[in-house]
DNA sequence: TACAAGACTGCAAACGTTTGGAAGGCGGAT
DNA sequence: ATCCGCCTTCCAAACGTTTGCAGTCTTGTA
């Protein structure tokens, strides 16, 4: 590869003027500027951004961390960072960690190893100690759609106690008296406030919280198989199950059909998340939207403007969720 | 952040002592290794790589360029990417081209600046120049996916001339003579070479070959229902349909039951690409399955494999696609 | 003629590592 | 007593930039 060096060689001018140069700097020449720029093209000269990052304290990327990037709410979250960033000239770094907190601390650390600018993390559980450790360490890094125990976390997520909210009126609205929640993982504070939501709704409207019909499982289609399949045949099955995510919504779709409750008919059914396909004629799942590529956008934005200005992110944004009513829900009839 | 001469200092030796004590050299002492060890961990040092990466002329990073991270079988290659790299240590940095060249240039320059030590392009255009610059400059790289026209560049494809075929000779065997094709852009060499086998499969059956039952247009969702829209609104409608992707084929499936063609009873329609949600229940697509996890893990393996021998990816991997066969087809009858 | 100002350019240090070679100390063999 | 070799450590250069400071040269002014 040319270097500076050579590029300086070639002009018969030192690297520090070439330097200058490539960055336009009005302390040089108009015509040796024209003349390195014209070497510089010849040559094929591409800046060494790591020597460059070195210097700079800066290394022109962020680390963006996701459970799995094969949910579509996260690849539309990535989609947006991904946007802001490019645009700003800066790189992703991306992490899959499947919900796994011990992958979560070691791509942490591989990332801070590697000098990134800022974090993007969407990824958070409950006490997810290394959120302290960046705060502790006034490392710039924002959390998205998931919280962590840390005091003033900068964070961009939506509001899901009302989310969650909107689902169980809906459902009880409907007629529904027997509703049931799937919800995510446990550690996870978006699926513990939809949890808390749904049960004090429930409460709100003289509604029994039977334990039977609540459990917090993982946010994939297999996990909303197993347990939509474990309520529905139970002895006294709900009428209305509320998934947590889409694509355990996805999952009870399925595993209901196959046990002939077809749904809205028999089972009226509600997700999270409005990912893409729940709006296939098919499928018309009713849900609750996050605008999750608008989430990773406002989220980069904050981080970058924040990186660029050398201060700590502070942003700390609520977005409303909606009800998006389709046809996977329908009146209680009985 | 504490470096590697803080740490020296803390236990009074050298910095190249420390370094090599942390990279665990048998060269030197077993009690100060200890001691020096210790002193980083309190120190917290965590070794600065982009320093690493400028003198070892490694930045432990690969390029992931595709056209768009929220179709599930790009999201699924990532996955398979990342799963690889990760275990090597590696970071896989993602860039979202949209399918436009430039942006594809200007990302291959980016990622060549920040001295990446390989690219997977899932995104190559058929006269991708800068393929051939890889190429020339023996910049490691594999194409997944993706032809270019560069000879003899290292790749991770399935058969599109098999795949395609058995889609059409699918339907044929069902019974239809009407069959259209929705391809994915023209300078897209899987997407022509689907084109020219389904032209192929047709001569072969003396089917006729009609210009208004096939195009060229976007792997978008948007892209499948304008131009589902357009052949079933024509005098002569095609009783079956094969999108180039399954992306596109759900957007026709949109249109067609829009338009009151049933699938599959009025219209047959199959896929290709076979992502996660072609199996939902609703859904049923009938579609030609590629292994995208797998093909990103063999592509990451190949072009990491290389890397660390410091030689040119030589892999010319061609997986057979596979014909799954749900209920988006049906015999036809007239 | 001398001097100041301004316009360019070069020098050298710095960023935080890695690593080849030199150097120091020590024990054992001659 | 001398020498050799081994074990351990350090020195210094290198990776490719950026940038404050100092230097040079030109030009205009007193």
């Amino acid at each position: 590869m040319t270097t500076l060096k050579d590029v300086a060689k070639a002009v018969g001018v030192s690297p520090s003027t070439v330097s200058r140069a490539l960055a336009d700097s009005p302390l040089v020449n108009r015509e040796t500027k024209a003349r390195i720029l014209r070497a510089a093209m010849e040559l094929g000269y591409e800046r060494n951004e790591v020597a460059r990052a070195l210097v700079m304290g800066i290394s022109g990327a962020v680390g963006l961390i996701v459970p799995d990037i094969t949910n579509p709410f996260f690849s539309d979250v990535a989609r947006g960072v991904s946007e802001i960033a490019d645009r700003a000239g800066y790189g992703v770094i991306l992490c899959n960690t499947d919900g796994r907190p011990d992958r979560e601390l070691s791509y942490i650390r591989l990332l801070r190893r590697k000098r990134v600018d800022g974090l993007i993390v969407c990824s958070a559980t409950l006490r997810a100690s290394y959120v302290s450790d960046l705060a502790a360490a006034a490392f710039p890094y924002v959390l998205v759609s998931r919280l962590s125990l840390e005091p003033d976390a900068p964070y961009v997520i939506t509001d899901d106690r009302a989310g969650a909210r909107l689902a169980v009126e809906h459902l009880i609205d409907l007629g529904h008296r027997r509703i049931a929640f799937i919800g995510g993982p446990e550690n996870v504070q978006s699926s513990r406030d939809r949890m808390a939501s749904y049960l004090e709704v429930l409460a709100e409207h003289g509604l029994p919280d039977v334990s039977a019909w609540r459990c917090h499982t993982d946010f994939t289609q297999g996990a909303g198989r197993e347990a939509g399949r474990r309520m529905l045949s139970l002895d006294e099955v709900p009428s209305a199950i509320f998934a947590a995510n889409d694509v355990i919504a996805l999952g009870v779709l399925e595993v209901a059909e196959g046990l002939g409750l077809p749904v809205p008919g028999s089972l009226s059914l509600i997700g999270y998340d409005d990912i893409r396909y729940a709006a296939l004629p098919r499928i018309q799942l009713t849900t609750i939207a996050q605008p999750a590529v608008e989430m990773g956008q406002i989220a980069a934005d904050g981080l970058l403007a924040a990186v660029k200005a050398g201060i700590a992110p502070t942003l700390q944004r609520v977005l409303a969720p909606r009800l998006v009513v389709r046809s996977s829900t329908a009146p209680h009839s009985e």
